[in-house]
Order: C-alpha cells, then sequence, then structure tokens
DNA sequence: AATGAATGAGGTTTCATTCAT
DNA sequence: AATGAATGAAACCTCATTCAT
C-alpha cells in the first residue's frame, strides 16, 4: 500500500532494479525507525546497519542526509493525503468525518513524536522540497472541507492552508511534553475553530 | 529593563564584578544573535566572537552550551512574564487586554523566528530546566484570564495551559515558513478560541 | 613475528580487511614511535600524521586515545611472554637462562625508555585492562623459574610477582635518568637476589 | 620543623614577609594534598583554592606549575635527608639501623603513593632541577652505610646511589597497584641485597 | 601583594561523505 | 551495485598563564 504510494517510474523489468527498489524501501523505513528512535542526530551509519546495508549503498539511494529526510517528510505528506483520500470516499456528516480524520492523522503522528520533532527541527529548506506533496495535500482537504462548508456546519472562512498550521501546531505540542501539555486536547480545541458561531 | 530581571543578587559587590557581569550580559546577547543567525548549531567560538571575549570566558559564565541555550529559554519565558504582569496593571476590556498580549507576545517571538526555531528544536530537557519560569509565566497568565472568565467575555473551561499549548503551535507556524503559513492568521484563529460560543 | 602473536582471528577474509589489518599494525606502530617521542601527552593527531592515515582511521581502530595506549601495554607483555617462551625452549643451565632472559627484556624495554615512562605514567586502570597479559605472563615466567628453583639455582622463596616487581623498578630507573643511575647496574643486584644464599 | 628547612633566605623582617611566607607554606602543602590526591593533572586553579588563595598569589610564589612540583620534589628529598641524619645520631648494629630507614622512608612514600606518582610520572627536567637535594641526600646516606659496611655487616661493593636506584624501584611497585604487588616485600628483598653473602 | 576574570591555543572525539575494492 | 574503511573539517571544552582592578 504505501509502495503504492512511493513512486511514479514506469520501468519496472530489470531483476536488479527490483532489488535495488527492495533496498530503498528497507533504508527509507530503517531511517524512520532510527530517527525516531535518536532524533535528528542520529547518523548515516546507524540508518544503514539497521538497514541492513552499507553506508554507501545508502548514499546510492540518497545522496545526502538531508534528502533521505526530505524523502521522509515526502512520504509523511503522502500518508496523510490517502487518509483524507480514503475520507473522501466515506459517508457521513461531513465536518464530524473531517475530525475524524484530523484525530486519525495527530494520532499517527503521536506514535512517532520523536521522528516528528526530528523532521521539524532540520531547516525549513527540506520542507519546502517537499512542496509538491504538501499542495497535494492541500487539495485533497479543500474538497473535503468544501463539503463541509457547503452544509454549513464548518466555518466558510477557513481553508486548507488554516488546517495545516493548526495541525503544524498540534504536532508542536506533542514533542514539547510538558505539565498540562495534552495534544489531545489541543486537536479538540482546534476542530471548535471549524464549527460555525 | 532586562537587567532588572535577571538577577537579585544586591549589587555593591566588587568593582571586579561589574565587569563580569557586564560580560554576562553581552555573552547572552551575543547568543541571541548567533542562534538567530545560524541556528541550533551555531557555535560556542561564534558567541564568543560576537561578544568580544575569549571562548574560556563564555564557559567560565555558562559551563556548556546547553546551559547557554537553557538561560536563553529562561529569558524567554521571563519576558514573557513581564509582558503579561504590564497587562495586569492595565485598565480595559479584559479578553482585549490579554488578546492583545498573545498579540505583543507573537510579534516579539516572530521577531526572532529562527531564535525560535533553533530553541525548539533541542531536546526537551532543556525545556524542562526552565520549568520555575515556565509556572511562573502560567500563574500570571492564569490571573489575567480568571479576569475575563469572571467578565464573561473568555471561554471558562479554558486555562493558562491551553494557552501556552495553542501559543506554542503558532510559534511553529512562524518557524515553517511556507506558502498560506501566515502566523497572524493562525494567532486570530486561535484567539477566536477564548470567546464563549 | 609480532603479527604472529596479535591477533587469532582465522585470516583469509575479505581482501579490504588485509588493507584496515595493515592500517591497524601501521598506527601502532606509529603510536609507539609517538609515544616514545613525545611521552604520555603526544597526540592522537601525531599518531594519525605520522601513521600515514586521517585521525578518523586510529579512531576506527581504537576507540580512545587510553584504548590505544592499553594496546600498547599488552604488546609489551605479549612481547616479554614471548622472550619467556623461547627461553623454556632453550637448554642450559636454568639461572643463567633466566637472567639472560630479564636482561634482554630490560634491554628492549631501554630502548625505548621514553614509551616505558610515558605507559607507566598513565593511570593504573589502563594496567588493569592488560591484567590477562600480565597473568600469562607471570605463567610462564612461573614455568621458567620453577626449574632454577628445582635445580637448586635460585632461592625458592620468590615468585614471578616478585620478578614482576623488581623489574617494574629497573624500568623505573630507565625513565629516571640521573647521575648514578645506571639500569644495568640495577639489574644485576636484582639478578643477585635470586641466588640461593 | 619544616620551615626550617625550607629556605635559607636571612632576612625575617617586614611583617608582610611574614605574610607572604606563611602563603607560600600554604601553598606548598595544599598542592601536596591536591596532587596527592588528583594525580599530575590536578589544576592550579585546584591548588590556590584548597590554600585559600587565589590563583595569581599561587604564580607570584611560583612562576609555574612546573616550578611548584620541583618545590614538591626537594621537599621529599629534604624529609628523606632528614630522617637519614637523625638515624646518624642512633646507636645500634648499623645495618638494622638503615634498614629501618628505608623502611620509615618507604611507609611515608606509601601514604601519599599517588602524589609519588604525580611526581615520577613528570619529565625528568624536574627531577634534575632538584639536584642538589638528591646528592645531599646522597652524602648522608653514603655516611650511614659506611658505617654498616665498616662493621662488615652489609655489601661493602654497594654505594648511595644503588640505594637511590632500588628505593626508586620499591616507590615504582607503590604507584602500580596489581595483583601480587605488595611494596613491603619488594622492600625487604632490597634489604636483602644489602647483606654480605 | 592579592585577586580571580579573562584568555585562547590546543586536545579529544564525531560523523557526513568519498572511494578503493 | 554494494561495501565499509578512510577521511578530515569541525565541534566542544580545558587549563596554564596573564593582567586589570
Amino acid at each position: 500500500m504505501l509502495e503504492a504510494m512511493t513512486g511514479t517510474e514506469t520501468e519496472t523489468e530489470r531483476p536488479l532494479r527490483a532489488d535495488a527498489r527492495r533496498n530503498h524501501e528497507r533504508i527509507l523505513e530503517s531511517a524512520r525507525l532510527v530517527f525516531a528512535e535518536y532524533g535528528a542526530d542520529a547518523q548515516m551509519d546507524d540508518v544503514a546497519r539497521r538497514a541492513g546495508v552499507g553506508v554507501g549503498t545508502v548514499y546510492r539511494h540518497f545522496p545526502t542526509k538531508e534528502a533521505l529526510m526530505v524523502e521522509l517528510v515526502r512520504q509523511k505528506f503522502r500518508l496523510i493525503t490517502a487518509t483524507v483520500r480514503e475520507a473522501l470516499e466515506q459517508e457521513g456528516e461531513p465536518l464530524a468525518v473531517f475530525a475524524d480524520v484530523l484525530r486519525r492523522n495527530a494520532d499517527a503522528a503521536a506514535c512517532d513524536a520523536t521522528l516528528q520533532h526530528a523532521l521539524a527541527g532540520v531547516g525549513e529548506h527540506i520542507w519546502i522540497q517537499a512542496q509538491a506533496e504538501q499542495e497535494e495535500l492541500s487539495v485533497v482537504t479543500g474538497e473535503l472541507m468544501a463539503r463541509a462548508q457547503r452544509a454549513g456546519t464548518m466555518r466558510a472562512d477557513i481553508g486548507a492552508n488554516d488546517i495545516a498550521m493548526l495541525m503544524c501546531g498540534v504536532c508542536a505540542t506533542m514533542a514539547h511534553a510538558g505539565p498540562g501539555f495534552d495534544w489531545q486536547r489541543h486537536l479538540e480545541l482546534v476542530i471548535d475553530i471549524l464549527r460555525p458561531r
């Protein structure tokens, strides 16, 4: 399922290709785990070891540590986009459906809060490289919101970008554990905003 | 004004002390600038150079890079606390006063968004060391909010911690500049939450 | 000959390994020279430069400066042990054979007295890490001594540990060059002790 | 008593002088303690703190860390010399008296083995600067030995320098604690050498 | 004469990246 | 295509020594 979203290359022939593809996935998965465990200063060597390959191989697939992180960010967006797309198929009260999407995505983010923090901590040029994915997410989110807004159960003056910002905030809460920091409550407050007054 | 908050030691100490105190301030100020420019991985050498002192001096005042960052975080909190305290003296519609405090603080944060990002990016044990300041802020914020809540112009089911989380979110937005990311709008949405429905 | 003692891993490994092994030896040799020249506070950079490799390589082989010194100490012990073993094969009056071993080892130590001094100067936890080698030496030394003692040409109330202490003393003399400090004489006095009265 | 040996300056007038003299002693004493505790890499700041003075004062009395250590070495020699002198006054079997001196001095050295180790670990040019004291010790030791040799209870072919070397060896044993390293036994073996065969 | 803050060269260690095998 | 040893530029921090007060 994840693989289905991973790429768009059309060639799927040579056996070596299959091997490489497999390594690509393993490295990405390894990176996810390693960054989730050690934060942003996990080392490329760790990623390689966990993936069961040499560092050289990691560098063959991702020319830079940054490139690897960018891919991780992209994946995040794709994953969220997929959730929203699924929701587009669902029946039900549109705002409730949307709120549910937010909750599910927040849950997913909370699962690897450290990874989230690691990705958030890096320079923003990394995020810029994931703009395409971010925009795609924006589009489908907009669609889902439009329904609720047409139904009149969601404030009309709010757009997909607002959601992005607000959820970005919820994720920040996850990262900064502290007394009285409860991201679930934060999320509910955010959902409250959506209701027309 | 900042100095007024920085310490409590009865001055009138030895003249040498004056020099040291001066350096202390300069180093802190330098750190603020340097971290704002280079992010969390600014170097101690840079801090020293910008402050016009040797590295050794920086280390005499702050035993560790981390200690220096902790102090920066503490200062941030003290500064915000001061703003809130000022607001407690003001007349005016309580919610409006409070909203204004939020706006002013957000403005200040936006001025050194990179520093903000740098501080946010570090391990949370740094934040834990600023708990005292954080709690003090929480207390005065609670006071200011109570007024508005008694006046009925602010939702009663919201506490100082909620504000902390929400503002933490707004700051996250500042850091992640992106298309459609407008922290001022984010802030207004947050302020919206405060109004009773 | 030295290599023969250095390891026990079944060779016939990957070609790369040969390179690494070579570097390992070169670094060790370089360390010996550098510590012999500059004493205990020789720098890792110097070790690397003399070995013709980067510092990183030194650290890949020895995780710590200390670890490098430990290995040097171990080697010393292994070398001495080898001498004693050789002597076990020799014919001849046992005490004479033993005395000769002492002289030969002292000679070797005198060749790099500075290195000796450097190693002696470090914290003893380094020596503790070479206990295995030290004990092995003790065992073979004991064997050689037993012969002489059975033959009645060596005092029976002396053990391998005593030799260790006494020779440790002779080495101390080498390090502290001074007027009237003649380690060869010191050694002969020590050998004198061995004779039954 | 110690002060009596410390210097040869004839001026004992100005009150300030008294102060300075007092500091001199305190610093020396502090140095002894600090080097005994932390070994050769104790810091000048520690010496100053323990002495209750500023570093600057330490440097006024000893222009260099090395100079301070040299003085410590000198003191050691003076102390031993004093013991030997005392023994010259004693009645009794000369060899027994001499052996006793050795035992007492070894005991004293064992009390601050770490200091001993620290001093031994430094470059030998430090020892060279204590040559005068070393020679003085040599002279009185020679006197005491001559008695025993005239009495025929001590080997005649041994000199004060030999004792220096042998005792240097015993001290080395103290420093290198290890299994089977028992300096008292080492010392008895050394004393054994002295007896005519 | 004493103080202790300041200095800054230098030490060890890390880690992203390259490249010979 | 994969491997992992090698690289070396930094990074953080220490501490003997100086010097303004």
